[in-house]
DNA sequence: TGATAATATGAGGAAAACCTCAGTTTCACA
DNA sequence: TGTGAAACTGAGGTTTTCCTCATATTATCA
């Protein structure tokens, strides 16, 4: 029989205490990921970093997979926040540039996956990535997508045909992007800002296609 | 002590029935690693769908990740081959249109990655990817990026402040919006001419801004 | 044809990781 | 302070996978 492993949490801590020792699970196996890496972690190290027994893990998480997506989810759900900060923050979207809209947003994505490179390359480069798993992301990621496309129609400057695709290439566009200049940067000393540059030359011209001289100024 | 994981072949094959057997083995590596994912693939059940025995297989390659590097290194080749091709072919590059040119690539590349997509969604997805793994790719991007910076640099359409970092994100751009095209594609029906055409706007305004429209360098 | 090198075999020992479960401790609340 | 529920413990059985190596087969060529 298959082994039917499972990717979800098994029991929802009630007690302050438990809390606790969900939390302390979670922050030991990001420690342990970044240090050893996917395929050398193990539930036992991570208990035992944790200061709680294996035991207790398993209460709490059916294996090592369903860790690293409680992981990835709480990374995702911190970029859909702020992303979602960003956008509910200033009121009148419509009128910031275009240009300045995406700066902000590609910076804020750089910030993002600044934080913890080595997790976040663990947890999306060297880590397996089962069907569970995606699919977790492809939800959060469809929330992103709809926040995105209210500003995109919104806006004065853009000027898509699809919107849904427009928004689409905007986020793989940028996930893709980012993701890459962290884990494998470009040739020369490429600093943030000149890439940040960059991505914004690549997606004004995309969203925005000549609509004169929107060159900001 | 930490287990060295090797991922070179071990021994290379010199009658001509090893050589078979290799290929059998890459073969079955491929069909297995497509059927049942990354994680339940053993060595055995590849040497057995091979018709080999196990030892035969360690012979060699010296395990499960050895494989999957060596069918990675084969897919990539395979488009640098293509690449390669494409751009030798036809001697006057830079009297075609830049679109066509990006037209030309992008549904290749579409092509290439449509050929197995399940395998190429193992390989680059699902599997994890060790350092070794990753520096095998590496070298063979740098290959792709030297072709492709020589017919940019010609190419009297092109204007890029920096041919190093544009070859950059014209390379990981192609990949990962052909990639995630395949592997989760966009919301409503979006076929495969229209996706080409929606990339081919996004670098063309990349790559060959409006003249004028060089905001800021 | 005989010698030698190349190739192939597969049972099974070694190592590792998984995860349960019976028992213990702590908490909340009357 | 008593009681039931929640939380925690960790030794160790089970399962799995890895991969070697002593042996057998096949190819090459003098």
């Amino acid at each position: 029989m298959t082994r039917d492993q499972q990717l979800q949490p098994r029991k929802r801590p009630i007690q302050g205490r438990a809390r606790l020792t969900v939390e302390a699970i979670l922050e030991a196996s990001a420690q342990v990921f970044e240090e050893l890496g996917y395929a050398k972690t193990t539930t036992d190290r991570i208990a035992e970093r944790a200061g709680v027994s294996i035991g207790t893990l398993y209460q709490y998480f059916p294996g090592k997979d369903a860790l690293l997506v409680a992981l990835a989810e709480q990374h995702v759900d911190k970029g859909l926040e702020m992303s979602a900060q960003m956008l509910d923050t200033s009121v009148h979207l419509e009128r910031i540039p275009l240009e300045d809209l995406l700066r902000s947003f590609l910076q804020a994505a750089i910030a993002l996956h600044r934080e913890r490179p080595r997790l976040h390359q663990m947890l999306f480069v060297e880590a397996p990535k089962s069907t569970g798993f995606l699919e977790a992301l492809s939800a959060r990621e469809d929330a992103l997508a709809d926040q995105l496309r209210v500003v995109l129609e919104r806006h004065p400057e853009v000027r898509l045909p699809d919107p849904d695709l427009g928004v689409y290439v905007l986020i793989h566009v940028t996930e893709g992007l980012v993701h890459d200049y962290i884990v494998h940067p470009p040739p020369g000393n490429v600093d943030e800002e000149r890439f940040t540059g960059e991505m914004v030359r690549l997606l004004r011209g995309y969203l925005a296609p000549e609509a004169g001289g929107t060159c900001r100024g």
